[in-house]
RNA sequence: GGGCAGGUACCCAAGUGGCCAAAGGGGACUGACUGUAAAUCAGUUGGCUCAGCCUUCGGAGGUUCGAAUCCUUCCCUGCCCA
């Protein structure tokens, strides 16, 4: 095992917590922890509360993951026990429950997504229903009446939503409880977790110590941005950008971020180290390094940790030809046309647009295509000789074939 | 359990009998421009057999020529009281 000064600067890359105070406190923590020379229990939880795993998500994992190349125990904890309830950590409003069987479901997905980051040998997978199932309802009390109702109300999104009149829930109370519950019933030396997360981890403090074990080290991260560059990255608001996605899907949705936003993921979802980093955004301060530039070495960076090199060249390489040239894609569905058809039907039957109504929106507005052509009228017909090419907007495509054609080929 | 205030389109939020498919903001989409799907500016944003028609304002009924707006009832949320 690496010498606690080698191995500390790697750790605490990206840690960021609200004030210094507590930072020092968990940094000299982790220092004398290490200095025992074992592996230390590390580990982070991640609800299944949606089908796929984003960027956001793998901040941590690659946190968890260079814990695991230090000669650490990492553990990935499914939560498929709080998964029911939802944390309400990050929300205005509370999360709507889940059943067992669709978190089931979603847990399903995630192992094999995280190991795009984490090393499957090493990796210890748990699941909190295996110890939060079991307890009965005076265990639940006994473990809340750690807890006053005020150091709940302290937390900034309850106390907003209560100023605000929004509900909050009793239930959602119970959801830190849960979180801390599991600290204890694995014994952990470290947890990760977002910055929001805090209050949760903080929480596994305390009942370890009401356990008899010494308390956790908690290391928490800063937010991932979405691809709008200010709210959190989350499939709800649609801002996300999954780790499952194609990569020509994902290297477009890195280079719609805003430049401001760019730096971030630097930071905290790319394998450069911190004077890589800092030599980039200097680059981009004195104006030698053009911004677009930048923003394609990111993109080909997050797709390649993802999908390899390859795919992340092929994927440059058709952004290249789509977007600045304006050529069309390689590949792009096809769709079976039954003979001379209105354009309007075309476009919805397609899938390219939601509804005629939108469909009409569209071509008004001048953005659909044929052949390269603009259409102008809605009441365009379309004949389709062999193929052709219809357009929406800048990225929608749709190849189309005469139906003939294709059941011959 | 009681009193009061609320439930509006993807989200926030106006509207309190006809001029409401419903202001405004956010988001999303399209166009122009560009350094890129950044930024900025302009437009669009329920559906359809589209100068018209149909469905939407928590659910179900009712009053009215006509309701998101009034009444009844049910469900849900907040505040105050018990």
């Amino acid at each position: 095992m690496k010498p606690v000064d080698d191995q500390m600067p790697i750790l605490m890359q990206g840690v960021e917590f609200g004030d210094p105070q507590t930072q020092e406190t968990m940094e000299a923590a982790l220092r004398e922890r290490l200095a025992e020379g074992r592996p230390l229990r590390v580990y982070c939880g991640y609800d299944p509360t949606s089908p796929d795993l984003h960027l956001g998500h793998t901040i941590t994992m690659r946190k968890l993951r260079q814990f695991q190349d230090l000669g650490h125990d990492a553990i990935f904890l499914i939560g498929d026990f709080t998964g029911l309830v939802g944390d309400p950590s990050d929300r205005e409003s509370a999360r709507r429950q889940q059943t067992p069987e669709q978190v089931a479901e979603k847990a399903e997905t995630y192992l094999q997504q995280a190991f795009k980051i984490l090393d499957p040998d090493k990796t210890i997978v748990r699941r909190n229903s295996e110890w939060l199932s079991k307890l009965s309802f005076i265990d639940v009390i006994e473990l809340a009446s750690h807890f006053t109702v005020q150091q709940f109300l302290a937390r900034e999104n309850f106390s907003r939503r209560y100023d605000k009149g929004d509900p909050v829930w009793l239930h959602e109370f119970l959801y830190a409880l849960m979180q801390g519950r599991d600290a204890a019933a694995m014994e952990t030396d470290v947890q990760l977790g977002g910055t929001d997360q805090l209050f949760n981890l903080l929480v596994g403090r305390k009942l370890q110590e009401i356990f008899g074990q010494r308390p956790q080290i908690c290391l928490t991260f800063p937010i991932l941005v979405g691809t709008d560059g200010y709210l959190r990255m989350s499939k709800s608001t649609g801002n996300y950008i999954g780790i499952d996605e194609p990569a020509e899907e994902m290297y477009g949705k890195v280079m719609s971020l805003p430049d401001h936003a760019m730096l971030d993921y630097y930071t905290l979802v790319t394998r450069f180290t911190p004077d890589q980093i800092a030599s980039i955004n200097q680059g981009l301060g004195d104006g030698s390094l053009h911004p677009r530039d930048v923003k394609m070495q990111l993109a080909r960076e997050i797709v390649s940790i993802f999908h390899g090199d390859e795919a992340a060249s092929e994927a440059e390489h058709h952004f290249r030809t789509v977007f600045q040239e304006r050529e069309l894609p390689p590949e792009m569905p096809i769709y079976a046309l039954e003979g001379p058809t209105n354009v309007v039907e075309v476009i919805t039957a397609s899938g390219l647009a939601k509804s005629k109504s939108e469909a009409r929106r569209l071509i008004q507005q001048g953005g659909v295509r044929l052949n390269g052509e603009k259409v102008e009228s809605i009441e365009a017909v379309v004949t389709v000789e062999k193929e052709a090419v219809l357009q929406v907007g800048k990225r929608k495509f749709t190849r189309l074939v005469a139906a003939s054609a294709r059941e011959g080929s």
